[in-house]
DNA sequence: AAATTTCATATCAAATATGATATAAATAAG
DNA sequence: CTTATTTATATCATATTTGATATGAAATTT
C-alpha cells in the first residue's frame, strides 16, 4: 500500500500498520473494512440521487454529521447504521447482498 | 404474527409490538431484524461444522457467551460482530452477500 | 448415572457508537 | 461577489455493545 492511501485510511480512524502496511490486519479484518467501505460508497451514491444528508438523518432519527461520517467511511460508524441508512434509501436486501458480494 | 413467535422474539430482546404485531416496526426495521436473524442462523450452521463456540470466541478475541448470543439472534449483538464471526469461519464476502440477499 | 464437554443465561465494568450541538468548509444559487 | 445550502469536522454526554466472569442447563461420553 502506498503512503497516500495509508494516510487516507488512517485519517478516517482505521488502524493501518504504521510499519509494514496491512501486515497487522488479518484477511478477515481487511474484508470487514472493505465491506464497510463498499457500503459507505453505495450509501453515498444512493442518497445523493434522492435527498440531502439532513433529510436522510431525519428519516433515521440520526444526525447530519453522522450521515457524513457514514458516507466517508469513518471507522466509528457501525455496519448496523450503514445498513439502516441504506435501507432508508429504499435498498432491498438483494441490493445489499450484491454490494457485499462485490467485495473481494 | 402469532403469540408464540412474538414471545420468542421478545425473549431475545427484540422490540415487538405488544398490541398490534409488527405495526411498530417499519418495513426497514423488519428487514434489518431479518438480516440479523439470517446471519445468526448461518453463523451457527457454519460454526458447528468446524469448531466449538469457545474455539471461535478465542479466534475472535471474544467470549463463548457472546458467541452463544450471536448464534441465538440476541438483539444485543451487532451486525459487526456477526460478520466478524462469520468471516472467522472462513466465509467470503460472496457467502455473506448470498445470505443477506436471501432475506425478503 | 456420574463425569465431561458444550452451550445458554445473568451480571457488570469498560469500551465503543450514538445523537446533539456548534461551527467551519465547500458548493451552488442569486 | 454575496448569500444560501449542503457537507465536513470537533466536542461531548448518553446509550449501546463489548468481553469477562460466574454459573446453570443440556448433551455427550465413559
Amino acid at each position: 500500500m502506498d503512503r497516500s492511501k495509508r494516510e487516507r485510511l488512517e485519517s478516517k480512524g482505521w488502524k493501518v500498520g504504521t510499519v509494514s502496511d496491512f501486515l497487522e490486519l488479518t484477511p478477515e479484518e481487511t474484508m470487514l473494512v472493505e465491506i464497510k467501505l463498499a457500503l459507505s460508497r453505495n450509501l453515498k451514491e444512493r442518497r445523493q440521487e434522492l435527498m440531502t444528508q439532513s433529510e436522510l438523518a431525519t428519516k433515521l432519527s440520526s444526525s447530519q454529521p453522522r450521515i457524513a461520517k457514514a458516507e466517508n467511511g469513518d471507522a466509528s460508524v457501525s455496519i448496523d447504521l450503514l445498513l439502516r441508512a441504506i435501507l432508508a434509501t429504499g435498498a432491498t436486501p438483494q441490493d445489499i447482498g450484491k454490494i457485499i458480494a462485490s467485495v473481494g
